[in-house]
DNA sequence: CACTCGAATGTTAGCGCTCACAATCTCGGC
DNA sequence: GCCGAGATTGTGAGCGCTAACATTCGAGTG
């Protein structure tokens, strides 16, 4: 009893269920499944009726239960490991969308220094996404995804997990280039910290283009990415030889820190000293001087992880080109060296 | 059949249920859930035989079927309106953090400019929390809540609707005061959308705090929350009357953007403008000049907005105190008027 | 020492959906 | 006008859990 037939239209608690729309279309519950489904084989009088009944009765497929039934979710998580950084940030963001665009929803996992994936109830979702990952991070994944579908957002794409990126090593190469071009052989790196995939990159890119060129790189400066860093290193006289004609830093916000902190010593960019960023935040181009830089389109990146990851996951081929190309933004902290 | 009593130990699925610990410790499916969920009446030695059976079989809750059960997800779902700002980015990271915390996952749910609560599975969440709504967001809302407990992240406080919110209008005049202490008297606003809450709050304060010293506001000037707005307000001669000595901008960004627009217009900053911005983003004090700027601590208001839904949610008494104080931070952007 | 009562445990029935299978219907071909 | 292959619909069970009620057990009472 208080089964499908009997006279009740809805449920005190106020939610519909199949059976109320099958009661209400004369079919049966599966019937009504069917529909939502999108079952090939459904006579057209009756996919309309199941559907009139559902709109009458405003009915809305609970995901809980079909997640139940199923065993599969329609969820992601995603983990964002330094979620206040805007790279990171906007990829979420991208991810967010596409995710909603393609029918599933988002769990937002960020993770401080330790991943706990108990607490992520990985049990919950469908997969698994990684922002921004630190070579820590991933180690202490890569032992505890227990069978979660994973993909990496990270810079150098890996061969056993599924990846996408932004080309670090192409932008990086960019920017040494763009200093090479003006004339620079004096150029240092102020990378970001050790640990981190997207620092390494482009540090490695640095020195094999100097390399390349028969100039000696610098051994790089490790920052923390952070403005004040940069200004810690640009108010330091004894942090930078003098020689150096040029920086590229491994983001924007050192960069800035960085001639904030030349600028308090009276060293001008870019008459005295020339600077490249990475990342292209969208105050750069207002920071002063205006910020030479290497965008990084992010948005299209979350865009990519996603596609790639919902296309894994549901069976198709994995669209190609999994790197994003990243894109030199010339403005006016970069100049030829001073005679 | 295939019930709990046959000889079964894990299904094939690799999924442990209850029925698997309750057979292992010998009790019913049911004293097992007691135990999961802290029931009282259960004796010392059974709960230490299901727990151990649990730890053996590595069995974990599955928060789908309690959900289907309870029809409680512990799950809130946090809308943030315009995510790739600073502040709401972070506000929503100290949601997150703290949801966790409290046992409570988080469904990303931002929102362009619309809000398509259909796509947001409101029914799989206990609870909604919307970050920096606009007005217009805020009635879409309103209209379709449909049941879903609401916490809104917002300037000003609202009677009917649970709501924290940082002090803006104190923020605000924290600012101007600032500006009329240095000897200030030509202040103009460059504020923020007409539509957004927190802009309006700062907007009313500048005016009223002007008023107030028998000063004449003049009309704000309507931005968008870019520096790229700035730019153009600061490079356009036209744009602010020639007597104006200092600027209060509704952001940082906007901020940035004007500083650099005065300075290709050759106007200094502070020497012949003051400039205070909002918000005191990470980067402020890196910009040139280090920008003097009213702090907003997103951090507390995020935890604060959590707690306090967590609270009503689940019955608790509110805490108190549903507004943060915002902090003038004094940098090199402003001084005195010149004589 | 039967008797009551609360503590501790078990039993049954869903939550709202899908899956696997069974049942019925429809229609072309002979 | 009958048969079989699809097309279309229905039936029962179960996903893993909790809620409500039923039962058992042990100790205190008159």
């Amino acid at each position: 009893m208080s089964g499908a037939g009997t006279g009740r239209t809805r449920r005190p608690g106020g939610k519909v269920s199949i059976y109320d729309v099958a009661e209400r279309a004369g079919v049966s519950h599966q019937t009504v499944s069917r529909v939502i489904n999108g079952h090939p084989n459904i006579r057209e009088a009756t996919r309309e009726r199941v559907e009139r009944a559902m709109a009458e009765i405003d009915y809305h497929p609970s995901g809980i239960a079909r997640a139940l039934a199923t065993s599969r979710t329609r969820r992601i998580g995603v983990i964002v490991d330094s979620p206040v950084q805007y790279g990171p940030s906007s990829t979420f963001r991208a991810i967010e969308e596409a995710a909603v665009d393609a029918g599933y929803g988002v769990n937002a996992l960020s993770v401080g220094d330790d991943v706990d994936l108990d607490r992520a109830r990985v049990q919950e979702i469908d997969a698994l996404c990684v922002i921004a990952p630190r070579y820590s991070t991933l180690s202490t994944l890569r032992a505890r995804t227990s069978g979660v579908p994973l993909l990496l957002v990270k810079a150098d794409p890996e061969h056993d997990v599924l990846s996408v990126a932004v080309d670090q090593y192409a932008g990086a190469v960019h920017a040494v280039d763009h200093l090479l071009e003006l004339g620079h052989r004096r150029i240092l790196h102020l990378g970001g910290p050790r640990d981190w995939a997207d620092a390494r990159v482009r540090a490695r890119a640095y020195s094999e283009r100097l390399a390349a060129e028969g100039l000696d790189p610098y051994p790089p400066l490790l920052g923390d990415w952070t403005s004040d860093y940069g200004y810690r290193v640009g108010s330091d006289p004894a942090a930078i030889p003098d020689e150096v004609t040029a920086v590229f830093a491994a983001n924007d916000q050192m960069a800035l820190g960085l001639v904030h902190g030349f600028h308090r010593r009276g060293i001008r960019v870019p008459d005295d000293v020339s600077v490249v960023g990475f990342d292209d935040l969208p105050d750069a181009r207002h920071f002063l001087p205006p910020l030479t830089t290497v965008r990084q389109d992010f948005h299209a990146l979350g865009t990519l992880a996603l596609t790639t990851l919902i296309d894994a996951l549901e069976g198709r081929a994995p669209v190609e080109g999994r790197m994003i190309e990243p894109e030199l933004v010339v403005r006016a902290s970069t100049a030829a060296p001073r005679g």
